[in-house]
DNA sequence: TGGACAAATTGGTCTGACGTCTGATGTCTG
DNA sequence: CAGACATCAGACGTCAGACCAATTTGTCCA
């Protein structure tokens, strides 16, 4: 847990008080290089600590739940569930939870992960693509051996998504692949999930090996639509 | 990183009060019809409309806040930014925007718009065209009159992402206008903003309309390239 | 050593009060 | 009569204190 003594904390002035507590706790969680996974301090030392009322404390908490920065366990504390950086935007989307959402959000993905893969054929370092190739091999392995590759699978995407020398394409995907899981409940490991995919997975590397962007960006397609295919086979057994 | 996925986490988060209120409250929203622009009832009134605590009640309206669908007037009241159905989820984005936080942005933008028009061109109907092509005119009309046309400009575009049958797209577009003007303070209505882009615009049409997904990509593509130049050119004068 | 129980910690909610802003109504002045 | 100003009720914003519920921690006993 963060000790919130001579960090700099100063009273807050009258004038826009929520914001002014959010900013004061983002910077408090950024000076104190609190990480995912470690707890805030407690609503009633960070009011002292302000000099705000509790309610307002937790406003701005309530605040930062809604933006998913942060999970609130009754009885034990207010948990970082983000890394917190200041200068972040959030945006917050509605989306209609039934059969159009699913697709609606794929196709938004669809979008994300074709300029990803083009960035790193046009981007990536000699160090990325071996890491690249590592992941590949390790999934093909595992493929050839269980039939399936989930977790391997993944670290090969996360492998070309870092390649695209843009961080914000791997948080945006992955918060993404958070949001499938709990609001749809469609865990992307299942055993047969995406079988069929497996072949363009090289077909993707190489591409972005011999830096072809267009050819990165139709293999990239070509998984996307077996991935797309099963999720929504598995949204209707699902239901 | 530890992946917990299927691990049979499921938050829960607990504190069945907040969402068991803001449960109750789309249902009223919903019953009574109420449209964007419309004003809450009061808290108090909620309060004893619900049975519940004032905090309880503010704490529901405030995450109504934060995912955008409510705007809270001091002094005035609550209104409906957004139309409001069950079963909505909620996706909170963040986008951690830090030394190169505005080229990262830029090439998100770059996938989601390049998407979008790919989806017009397939799916665009008689009216969308009909809509798109009015709008252009008008665009264009400005243009020749004005030597630019900020606000046409938006209007067309907008056009596209509705033609692209998600809303997503709007959304996720919109609010990424929004977070550049007050994040960068790069206003996109400046008279020499994008002028170069005007010729694309019709070219871009020409595609949708001849449902022609990869040439709509390509126009998007150099709309873009002009516009994203302008951005950085403008960001460096700022500064 | 291990488990059961008690205490402290922490978030969740309620109540009541007061401050401040907004918008409308009423009043005064020219 | 029209417009500027003063007033007031309504609504959100904040604070304070109290109590409840869940969790964690500590202690004691078998």
């Amino acid at each position: 847990m963060a000790d919130i003594t001579g960090t700099g904390f100063t009273p807050i002035a009258s004038a826009g008080r929520r914001d002014a507590i959010l900013e004061a706790l983002t910077g408090f969680i950024v000076q104190s290089g609190l990480q995912p996974g470690d707890r805030l301090p407690p609503e009633r030392e960070l009011m002292a600590g302000l000099q705000v009322g509790r309610s307002s404390i937790r406003e701005a908490i309530g605040h930062m739940q809604a933006r998913g920065i942060v999970e609130i366990r009754r009885g034990s504390g207010t948990y970082l569930k983000r890394p917190v950086t200041e200068n972040t935007v959030y945006m917050p989307l509605s989306i209609a939870s039934q059969r159009d959402g699913l697709l609606q959000t794929l196709e938004v993905r669809r979008g994300l992960e074709c300029e990803a893969s083009v960035l790193a054929a046009k981007r990536a370092t000699r160090e990325d693509i071996e890491e690249m190739r590592a992941a590949l091999e390790t999934m093909e392995a595992v493929h050839l051996r269980e039939g399936t590759a989930g977790e391997a699978d993944l670290v090969f995407h996360l492998s070309i998504y870092k390649a695209a020398g843009n961080p914000l394409f791997e948080q945006l995907l992955g918060q993404m692949r958070e949001a499938f899981e709990s609001f749809f409940s469609i865990p992307f490991n299942r055993p047969d999930f995406a079988r069929d995919s497996f072949e363009f997975h090289r077909m993707l590397f190489d591409a972005i090996e011999r830096r072809d962007p267009e050819s990165a960006r139709q293999h990239t397609l070509a998984i996307l639509e077996v991935v797309e295919h099963d999720i929504v086979r598995m949204s209707n057994e699902h239901q």
